[in-house]
DNA sequence: GCCCAACGACTGCTTGAGCAACTATAACCG
DNA sequence: CGGTTATAGTTGCTCAAGCAGTCGTTGGGC
């Protein structure tokens, strides 16, 4: 039968997310060794590559792919495992900072090589430098034009919702 | 500061992220207008594509991103809205069919347009047919390396997983 | 034929996330 | 100033999903 699901479209959409599946499956299993969720691993590289390791909670959620609610879960269950601590913003008592601990450092410290390494492995290592400038051409692309309001909170347009999720954008 | 999160390949894999993010937010919304959640798209389709309208539930999660409970539950919903029924296998009682209703099939000829216009709209069509393909060719290459166990079940390995999920793979 | 391992589906329990309601603070406006 | 509106964060509730355990069924070894 000439079927409607072998429509080229769905045919690329098919191959967009499986690969975005099959590289989430990767990392997550990589950031559990090191006992931390894609969640928790985004929350913690947004607030390390930050100034003074710190966003404030609104900041952080409009970078990731949470809530505000969500956030305040995230950050409660990492300050409880001793990665993240709240601190009270001095000019705005309503505001608080997410901190990054020593602990938290060293955790990322931890888990990063390995995981660049993931990246290397399975994704820019599989192509040619050519084709990887193409294929990161062409999502850029898609990027720009689909993803609704790329990053919010204090840094600015270009840099990328690092690895992380496997789960994405659920509000809007 | 020379930041370590610079790094191309965190770069690369945030790109990838989020135009998967964007794409599924931008499907979500269309999708929802007719009443489905990305998983039941996803689920539908599957067993629209299949003969009879319908797989064994085992084969149906191992076709999406679902656990077997998963697709339980799922099923469950979608029976409810009467958009599926459950059928006795007859050669194995352990088995058991979902059969998409001619309500189901309805529903999803209703929505399958609009979400091929939006996959044309946010997608394939923000490219060029050179720039499309070798997108998709890298994607193809990345999605043979990294995934995990592409399609189980009863269809074979290339065609995809079909729009749906923003929200892949937490098994494995 | 009988037993036991494997399999298919379902259910209880837990977890993570979003939405909406709520509280406290800040900012604006008269 | 005093009051109204907006903002930051938290919390209650709900829901979807996975894991592990259960039950019935099947098939294989003897």
């Amino acid at each position: 039968m000439t079927n409607v699901f072998d429509d080229p479209r769905i045919t690329a959409v098919g191959l967009l997310f499986e690969a975005h599946a099959g590289l989430s499956a990767r990392f997550n299993a990589q950031l559990e060794e090191h006992g931390l969720s894609a969640v928790e691993f985004e929350v913690i590289t947004r607030l390390a590559r930050s100034p003074g390791n710190q966003l404030r909670m609104t900041d952080l959620a409009a970078q990731t792919s949470l809530s505000t609610s969500g956030v305040t879960r995230v950050v409660d269950r990492m300050e409880r495992d001793g990665l993240l601590t709240r601190r009270a913003c001095p000019n705005d008592r309503r505001s608080s900072y997410a901190v990054v601990t020593a602990a938290g450092i060293q955790r990322l410290n931890e888990t990063l090589p390995g995981h660049l390494q993931m990246i290397e492995q399975w994704f820019t290592g599989q192509l040619d430098p050519e084709a990887l400038a193409a294929l990161l051409d062409g999502l850029r692309r898609v990027r720009d034009a689909a993803h609704p309001c790329a990053t919010a909170g204090s840094d600015d347009v270009s840099p990328e919702q690092v690895a992380a999720t496997g789960n994405a954008t659920r509000r809007h």
